[in-house]
RNA sequence: GCACCCAUAGCUCAAUUGGAUAGAGCGUUUGGCUACGGACCAAAAGGUUAGGGGUUCGACUCCCUUUGGGUGCACCA
């Protein structure tokens, strides 16, 4: 609550000045050699009252002076042109600030008083093949937004949406008629091969792909005959699917999927009827999505094609209709490939025309994964890397690295493998693009998920060593580096609520590494276990102790866990 | 063809959403424990933020334009 309390204060300040009609707050200072936090509104009053900004900042400086006198916020309070008034935070502040912070189980942090119901869409996984890298960032980018809005205190519902409806089981069940493959001795493999042989032979010849079509028809229009070939492959494809995700710790509330929503298409269908919003179109029935707004022309949604086989747009509506059937949601959170972004922009617009639910619909796309050339993997030709062969080659190189490492227990290696896929994703912004390259993962040093967890079992391990039990926090700050780390410690609350409200794990990832940089520093320049100041060594340890509770819920926002010894 | 996205150090990426001197990691060069774990720390070199215009106190960020990439555009998901 650090910012709403610094912010209050700037308000005060802002009164007292006849300025209160705006809406600033306090930032974090960019830099940090001159002060701890800034204002940098001086401008924007100055233009918006046509006044001198050097005339505003002094006069904001002196109330901002006045007030402190009475509280002792700050150390230092300067007023610097061209126009920013830089804020340097006394001890006490700080000190009174930290033990909050260690005091309250989620550090103090503004929580929501308002919980909202969040349904949250990510993993998405297709039935008829295996998981490649690409499905790597739905799962954890979804996981982590996951975890961060419950943090908030939002109420949040998973849902997986199998990928288990579409055209890709007709191919693939005509792949198993085609080759006799009796259906009791099917193996994932046999999945691996068909389906990108299928659908590629669909592609080329006209006739199997209405053979496809047909048995994807007949499956969605509840016929019979194929089901035992369709409850055979979703067995076999969701155990592996579930293997993965456990591995990752990525978990669903919900494992529905395509087929689940299939029986609601029909009312669906009903209300875009009675709303007089299906046109018929090339035999197939469509909506229109063009608004007047739009300065290009946007596709209809197809909603039934001319088969009277339905398609993911239909679907997705269908879900749409029964997750607020079932969840009366405030958000849907849809996290998929950005590639995507013109099917949803449709069926959003589709969702609101016919008002099949009241919540605020968000696709957070992430960025294609591409190769060393910048080309993005073909995800159908069964040529992209499985997830499972990405997990082992990245364990191989960690075990090598060192011979500790093959020592290392199953778990802990799991851990460690864990943090290095996701702290390379997390590190980056998942709009963009995504190169993917095997040596990234093989590197422990530097901004890795390894650092991270080096540094806190390091830390911990003094802490054990020390074994005393510390309750209070005095009001001195012993050096510089102390001091770094105490003020980066503050910035938890506003980093958490960004990471919120941009849904950018990234955020949270790059503060991390941030503080791990700081409290490295810490270490390596202040000796610790033989100090002779009993007042100081204590304090010390209560700063190591929040610091490190404080690097072991971050990292289990990103979905990392901490091994035992590495 | 139309539309959207992207271009930042040799490579991979940041930049608190318009703030002060554009920061990290890798790689390169150099230095540091008979002190709590060297998967660490300290330092150096490396930039006209693709080019050009504009908006303003201030632009990597917003607008226009050129170039070069990527993606999407009616019965796949």
């Amino acid at each position: 609550m650090i910012i709403d309390k610094l912010n209050e204060i700037l308000k005060k300040v802002l009164k007292n000045c006849n300025y209160e009609d705006n809406n600033f707050s306090l930032i974090v200072s960019r830099r940090k050699d001159l002060c701890d936090y800034q204002f940098d509104g001086v401008f924007k009053i100055a233009s918006q009252k046509s006044l001198n900004p050097k005339d505003i900042g002094l006069k904001v400086l002196s109330e901002f002076q006045k007030l402190n006198q009475e509280k002792n916020y700050f150390k230092n309070i300067e007023f610097v042109l061209p126009g920013f008034i830089n804020l340097t935070l006394s001890d006490e502040f700080i000190n009174n600030e930290l033990k909050l912070m260690n005091d309250n189980e989620k550090f103090n942090i503004k929580t929501t008083t308002n919980p909202q119901k969040f349904v949250l869409d990510y993993g998405g996984p297709n039935i008829a093949k295996p998981l490649h890298v690409g499905h790597l960032r739905t799962a954890i980018i979804g996981e982590s937004v996951k975890r961060i809005i419950n943090y908030i205190g939002h109420k949040t519902i998973s849902d997986v949406h199998l990928g288990d409806f579409g055209l890709q089981i007709g191919q693939v069940i005509y792949g198993i008629i085609e080759e006799n493959i009796e259906l009791d001795k099917l193996t994932l493999n046999d999945l691996n091969i068909l389906y990108p042989k299928y659908s590629a032979l669909s592609k080329e010849d006209e006739e199997i792909k209405n053979k496809c079509a047909e048995i994807t028809r007949l499956i969605q229009n509840n016929d019979n005959i194929y089901k035992n070939y369709y409850d055979k492959i979703l067995e076999l494809s969701k155990k592996d699917i579930q293997r993965i995700y456990d591995f990752l710790n990525v978990k669903f509330d919900y494992w529905y999927g395509e087929k689940d929503a299939n029986n609601y298409i029909k009312y669906v269908e009903e209300i875009l009827n009675s709303k007089k919003l299906l046109q018929e179109s090339n035999n197939a029935l469509v909506v229109s999505v063009q608004e007047d707004s739009d300065k290009k022309e946007i596709p209809p949604l197809i909603f039934k094609k001319s088969n009277g086989a339905y398609l993911y747009g239909s679907t997705d509506l269908a879900t749409i209709y029964q997750r607020e059937k079932d969840f009366k949601p405030d958000y849907i959170l849809y996290c998929t490939d950005l590639r995507q972004s013109l099917h949803f922009n449709q069926v959003f617009r589709v969702a609101k025309k016919a008002n099949l639910t009241k919540a605020n619909l968000e696709h957070l796309g992430y960025g294609t994964i591409n190769g060393k050339d910048n080309k993005p993997y073909k995800t159908r030709n069964g040529k992209t890397p499985k997830l499972d062969e990405l997990f082992k080659e990245i364990r191989l190189n960690f075990e090598n690295i060192k011979v500790e490492n093959k020592n290392m227990s199953n778990k802990d290696l799991d851990i460690i493998v864990n943090s290095i896929i996701k702290f390379a994703d997390f590190q980056n912004n998942y709009e963009k693009d995504y190169i993917f390259d095997i040596s990234k993962f093989s590197n422990v040093v530097g901004k890795t998920g390894p650092y991270i967890l080096y540094t806190y079992l390091r830390v911990n391990k003094i802490i054990n060593e020390v074994n005393i039990s510390v309750t209070d926090l005095s009001n001195n700050i012993y050096n510089k580096q102390d001091r770094e780390l105490r003020i980066k410690l503050l910035e938890l609350d506003s980093i958490i609520q960004s990471a919120f409200i941009n849904r950018m794990p990234s955020i949270i990832a790059n503060y991390l590494y941030d503080l791990c940089v700081i409290l490295n520093v810490f270490y390596q320049s202040n000796h610790i276990i033989n100090l002779e100041n009993k007042k100081q060594k204590e304090d010390w340890i209560y700063i190591l102790k929040l610091t490190n509770s404080i690097i072991k819920e971050m990292l289990n926002l990103l979905i990392i866990d901490i091994p035992s010894i590495m």
